[in-house]
DNA sequence: CTGTGTGAATCCATTCACAGCT
DNA sequence: AGCTGTGAATGGATTCACACAG
């Protein structure tokens, strides 16, 4: 949702695929957080019906999402975990690792630039950016603030794949143009508003108050029974 | 997705609504950031045609969206900016603040007590816990971080109505039950984790390094024709 | 027997297209 | 003349159900 229809660039990889729809890519990264623990915590092998339980997915569709890419299970036994880690991987890019420009060193691009969930994931902070001459120069997380004016230069000379942005609402657009501008294809978005992109830029939108605000549509109807029930 | 298909409560409230689609509900916190903008930037009226064009979304999807709630725009001119996000506050159980409890009081944690992003959108929170022995009784954010021990009496004298998750991925559900037991029906996850909660329970995930995981599957197949397309 | 892989069937969401209001 | 509201049509995604492999 949200997002334009956008011609997809015609497979060259060896593989198979042709055109997966999105909500699968969506989950893949999903049960790859499952199969992780469930590797760590001993299992070897596992069926699309004690994944899908653990998921609260249903087992049909979970081997209907892993059949887009091969077929990865034995029948009778169910997938190897070890296995289905490695194809998963494969799959989403995640052999490498991946760079990262964060735009926004405020409040939030500080907590963001020391979240502790990317590294272990294959993501790296390759430099932050800010606009206020307060922040420029100051050490966030290991890197040297750089002025956002000079950002276009500077990622030219080292590209990164990613851009996360953490810069106030009104300024989300331009940033974003900006990355789009120096070639980032993928954009994590912390700025709570819509925002255009070309068709082949990728927006992931992270947004706690909207998820609280879709949440009390379903609150505002069980309180008040919960409540007055007289 | 990744939801249990749940028996949802019958229609109590006066209006008309009967069994509004999830995605049509995740939308409107969109659309309502969107009108807020607009009437900030002096705007009264907006045609479904222009306010997709916002939104990357098409006209007909938002006036269908919208007409499962009601009649709300003119014929020939369009919607009143200022109803629209009356009747959307209304729909979306806005009109009220709502309370939050904050479990996991470390980095994390720190960084969403101090998030400025919740209280403008009619949030607030009410209490911290932690299971560390040397964040109990620290102040975060103006709150005396409580024992997690003694969360399910304290929100009973004092309940909240939301539950946000900053724990480890490995004590997320353990949390998300005490919560459920303490009854808390909607939930923020920032926790790596899926986790199960019973059908009347609402969780959202937030979960940037599963966001980003599901764009490098699309990063990897244009890369290569990027940098090398001899 | 158990559990995958998959066409077919079903279910759900989006888009179309136009009648009707302003 | 312009734009909403909405049944009908279309397009996708999920689930079913079973042939087949181990």
């Amino acid at each position: 949702m949200f997002r334009g229809t956008l011609a997809r660039r015609a497979w060259e990889e060896a593989a198979i695929p042709l055109d997966i729809p999105e909500v699968v890519i969506e989950r893949l990264p999903v049960y790859l957080r499952v199969l992780d623990r469930l590797q760590r915590n001993g299992h070897s092998v596992i069926s699309s019906q004690d994944l899908g339980e653990e998921l609260g997915v249903t087992p049909a569709q979970i081997r209907k999402d892993l059949s887009y890419f091969g077929r990865f299970g034995k029948q009778g036994r169910g997938y190897s975990i070890q296995r289905l880690i490695g194809e998963l991987r494969q799959i989403l890019g995640l052999e490498r690792r991946w760079s990262m420009a964060l735009v926004g060193a405020g409040q939030l691009g500080r907590a963001i630039a020391s979240y502790r969930g990317f590294g272990p994931q294959g993501f790296d902070l390759a430099a932050i950016f800010d606009a206020s001459p307060a922040v420029v120069g100051t050490t966030v997380a290991g890197h040297t603030v750089e002025h956002v004016d000079s950002m276009e230069d500077r990622l030219r000379e080292r590209p990164v794949e990613i851009g996360i942005v953490a810069v106030p609402a009104e300024h989300a657009q331009a940033v974003i143009d900006q990355l789009v501008g120096a070639g980032v294809h993928a954009i994590l978005n912390y700025a709570p508003r819509a925002v255009q992109v070309p068709g082949h830029v990728r927006v992931r939108q992270i947004d706690p108050a909207a998820a609280l605000q879709s949440m009390t549509y379903y609150l505002k109807s069980e309180e008040p029974a919960l409540r007055a029930p007289r």
